[in-house]
RNA sequence: AGGGGUGUCGCCAAGCGGUAAGGCAACGGAUUUUGAUUCCGUCAUUCGUAGGUUCAAAUCCUGCCACCCCUGCCA
């Protein structure tokens, strides 16, 4: 027996030990009319986590029971963002894999006296469902004939009426306090082509009436959802009962994920991109899990992140400095580092000879248990960032200031000892000299400085734009119409910096840009493009 | 208004009748060739609220309050 982490599993644990199941499968089960975003991460954790932990099944079961939406585009994309979490699904699945039992459960259900066909427009449905105060009035195709409602359903999957003409309806109860009793529609017709059947039904079931039969069909045990679906559970198990399904699956609630910040909607974010506020899903701003990855956030912080915040019923808002620590607390320890600077300003070593260069070691990262090392060029022409270097700098300023010392990262400490100006009097060059016995690991000279700064070496360096990606802001704004403009103007800030020439590994893998904060590199064609992920904690601004 | 849920630190969240875990954030302080990291310390006499049961309640009972979801031929 496991231990349980949260209440679904300590759930499953009961019914283990109950011999109530014995085996245990879950679903994720994405409907395909989009992609997919943090808050669908948090769900496969949980049904991948369950499969995992209880050495289970998870099958990845598209919920494709509405053509008008569907696509193929979108399940090929959900299936990549899956593989890139790094979750392997058992079997991948569809509800249009069971179009064919679904009907024929229909035909049960209509034969035992639970379903009739019903002759009133959608119009009239709503009208005649009553409300929270009142019940519904029933139907006055309710009591039509088994054998008439048969005829009727077959004529409706023949295509004999236009659309919304009929529907099928589960009969259960207009009087029920649980609106979602009152004689649901559990068909409809829909002359839409599907993505996977074609043209092949013109009749469509709902998914309240689909869902079930798709678990019971699949073997899943434990029907994992989102409290939203909390009403329609009674729904869930009526077709069960029903049906005799046995064992009967089991649906589950618990309360989807809320980040701060961050935009969840999905027909907010479809019109994001579709009328190009963004570059695409896949833009480094968005909550989807390929604009997460896009944007330098490791699978593996994404999967730590859903653990961390944990599995309950009560609604909640997370704050997005909880992401970024879980992202930070994971690049800390396994991203590369890397030198560059946002605003470049030069400096040149006036007692370092002219031509001459040396190579440095620098550490890929000072956090791995097996140190490596890499070389970097030093020579007389250097970049700092202008954020460095201070002309009247405030108490406190550890870094470059006329007549101080400060560590250039990995080398040697220097002393500025004269600064160039524009002619508009901004700074253009700083020159200083640097203490030869001073060379990082091999320190004779006395030194102390308080502050170590990073740099590139003019010849090797390469032009870098480094983008700044902002969040999608959920604020007073986001209900309003200036929200696309918005994110254009004030969501991305871009930077003419330079970048030390080191390729890495993968170009999947985020670094650290010394200090300025975790980037992931974009492309190279003749220039590096970073993103930024995740600022460095910052208190020197303090 | 009827039904279904939920309320534990600024934010997540353990707890399941025996006297409030942990994480994020924050704040002190030490180390540091990233003002990062690491380290060490501080951070709920109180669990939405009012009563009740009990030797003992965040945990059980009752009332009240707040918030979320439900009147698609969407999922």
């Amino acid at each position: 027996m496991v231990e349980a982490t949260n209440f679904i599993e300590q759930i499953i644990n009961e019914e283990l030990e109950s011999g109530k199941v014995s085996a245990v499968q879950t679903r994720f089960p994405p409907e395909p009319n989009g992609y997919l975003h943090i808050g669908h991460a948090k769900s496969l954790c949980i049904n991948f986590g369950i499969k995992e932990k209880y050495n289970g099944k998870c099958n990845l079961f598209f919920d494709d029971t509405n053509p008008s939406k569907e696509k193929t585009e979108f399940v090929d994309a959900i299936k990549e963002d899956i593989k890139w979490l790094g979750f392997t699904w058992d079997k991948e699945t569809y509800a249009s894999d069971y179009f064919e039992k679904i009907y024929d459960f229909a035909v049960e259900l209509i034969k035992k006296g639970k379903a009739f066909v019903c002759d009133m427009t959608a119009e009239e449905i709503s009208a005649n469902r009553g409300n929270f105060k009142e019940p519904g009035k029933e139907s006055p195709s309710r009591n039509r004939s088994v054998e008439e409602n048969l005829q009727l359903f077959a004529d409706m999957r023949a295509g004999k009426f236009a659309d919304g003409e009929k529907c099928l309806r589960a009969k259960i109860d207009m009087a029920s306090p649980n609106i979602n009793m009152r004689d649901p529609v559990i068909y409809r017709i829909l002359r839409q082509t599907h993505h996977r059947t074609g043209d092949k039904w013109c009749i469509y079931p709902m998914y309240d009436y689909a869902h079930p039969i798709c678990d019971y069909m699949q073997g899943v045990t434990h029907s994992i959802c989102t409290l939203e679906f909390e009403d329609h559970r009674p729904l869930y198990d009526w077709v069960g009962i029903e049906l005799g399904f046995a064992p009967k699956p089991r649906q589950i609630e618990f309360a989807r994920l809320n980040v701060t910040n961050l935009v969840m909607s999905k027909r907010y974010l479809k019109k994001l991109v579709e009328e190009g506020s963004v570059d695409g899903w896949d833009d480094p701003r968005m909550p989807t899990l390929t604009g997460l990855r896009n944007r330098g956030i490791p699978a593996e912080a994404l999967k730590d992140f859903c653990q961390r915040i944990g599995v309950v019923k009560a609604n909640s808002e997370v704050q997005i400095s909880y992401l970024e620590a879980c992202v930070r607390e994971y690049l800390n320890a396994h991203a590369e580092r890397a030198m560059g600077v946002l605003k470049p300003l030069k400096l040149t070593i006036t007692n370092y000879p002219d031509g001459q260069s040396e190579m440095v070691d620098f550490d890929v990262n000072p956090n791995e248990e097996i140190k490596r090392t890499r070389k970097i060029k030093f020579s007389k022409h250097l970049y700092i960032d202008s954020d460095d270097f201070s002309l009247a700098p405030p108490p406190k300023y550890f870094r470059l200031k006329k007549d101080g010392y400060v560590r250039l990262k990995s080398a040697y400490i220097i002393k500025c000892d004269d600064v160039v100006f524009n002619q508009d009097g901004s700074v253009k060059e700083v020159l200083c000299s640097y203490v030869p016995e001073s060379k990082s690991g091999n320190d004779t000279s006395g030194i102390k400085t308080k502050g170590v700064i990073q740099w590139v070496e003019q010849d090797s360096c390469i032009d870098a734009e480094i983008r700044q990606y902002g969040y999608l802001l959920k604020d007073e704004e986001y209900a309003g119409q200036d929200f696309s403009e918005r994110m254009n103007t004030e969501s991305v800030k871009i930077f003419n910096g330079k970048v030390e020439p080191y390729v890495f590994e993968n170009g999947d893998i985020s670094y650290q840009l010394m200090r300025t904060g975790y980037f992931k590199l974009l492309d190279v064609k003749g220039k590096k493009v970073v993103s930024e992920i995740v600022s460095l904690k910052d208190n020197f601004n303090k």
